[in-house]
DNA sequence: TGTACATCAGTGAACGCGCGTTCACTGATGTAC
DNA sequence: TGTACATCAGTGAACGCGCGTTCACTGATGTAC
């Protein structure tokens, strides 16, 4: 599975292999659809190295998969956020940021999954959802959203881009199947009626192909 | 587990079994918060019998859960299409309707989970989306809802429920740990914002007490 | 009415597998004197 | 500068477990004659 036989770490840097296993950790269940392929074992084997090694490092397979899921909320935060700031303008940042929400769990599906599902506690998980109240709160702001409780709306938008991130997936043709649907236009829609901002305006060229599951 | 020794079936009924099967394994997966703990022998514990007694009528752990789908999805299409039937209106069904929904899902936690996250194969699931298409449908034909596309924005409702179903459950508490939110009228705007139906009219008790997770 | 027999509804023991975890160890490397 | 030694970064073998599945069987029961 692993190339060559990994080199072992210079003395006193051991702790570098803390972060090869979460590392190895995110890649092995970011190649594969189903989170329990996430075992100890499998870890060990993605990192080049033998199971115990593990215990150097993690009293156990559960405070592996946290360490996980905080990398992965900080870097779903990542997203989020830079796409709010990318965005034309506030609202168009909103707009992007929900796009980018659903990009994430959609390109990570079984990571997704796993930081939803697992047992586990990922305190910065709150991060992400501030990241997207700030971004109702400045729209209702300049008037662009019609939000009188960014608070309340971001929960309802969280709750929207999860269905849509866990609800359309490839595999499940009986799930949903509903011809060529425009997914990005109907996600846009979501977005805005769940954040209040204005319908979209007319859009010429909506049957653009569906790229989702290449 | 079981109680007393289960009795045999009578001749030329061995057929009933296959019925016990399923039941077991939904009594099973709704004991619990994994849908993990699904197993052919956890199954069989519950059913009173043997593990190879499954293989006389299924080939294999897979078609029984395909089995505990299709009876999953017929039940959330019964539970659904009652609720709105019972409304008061076309609207209030309709509303019914989503939260009957998202009531299953938080009723039998791990069995929605496997609804949706199984390899299988439903193809019934489906129904359930015709029913609240058509409740759409019937909304818009009298007026009450906005909606120019019931298919479009049955889907998006579905991608909604489905959110408020999984994302917010017990147990992970740093998951949009909000303070006491009022839950059934979030769940209510939501319904409305995407089937397009008119805000709720001002509500003077909403701070009612939030009894989900009791 | 008796009885041999086929069929049916299951069972008990065993298989190989991958898992999480423990244990005793190995061998390189920096440090004290 | 040399060397004993403690420390560090891991490894290999083994454990017990529950799993899905296979196999040869058992014992009750309806049926043919």
């Amino acid at each position: 599975m692993s190339a060559a036989r990994r080199a072992r770490n210079p003395r006193g840097e051991g702790g570098r292999l803390r972060e090869e296993i979460v590392a190895a950790a995110i890649a092995l269940i970011d190649g594969t659809d189903d989170p329990a392929t996430l075992t100890l074992r499998g870890i060990a084997r993605q990192a080049g190295i033998s199971a115990p090694s593990i215990y150097g490092r993690f009293p156990d397979l559960p405070a592996v998969i946290e360490a996980v899921l905080e990398r992965s909320f900080d870097e779903l935060r990542e997203q989020v956020a830079a796409a709010v700031a990318a965005g034309p303008d506030p609202a168009g940042g909103l707009i992007g940021a929900g796009r980018a929400y659903v990009d994430f769990g959609w390109r990570h599906r079984a990571r997704y999954r796993l930081m939803f599902d697992a047992t586990g506690y990922a305190p910065n998980s709150v991060e992400t959802f501030a990241v997207v109240e700030d971004a109702i709160r400045a729209c209702a702001g300049l008037g662009l959203s019609a939000s009188t409780s960014p608070h309340l709306d971001a929960w309802m938008l969280w709750a929207g881009l999860h269905g849509v991130a866990t609800l359309d997936r490839p595999g499940r043709d009986d799930l949903l199947r509903l011809g060529p649907l425009n997914r990005p236009a109907m996600l846009e829609a979501i977005i805005r009626r769940l954040a209040r901002l204005p319908e979209a305006p007319a859009a010429p060229d909506q049957g653009a192909p569906d790229r989702r599951h290449e």
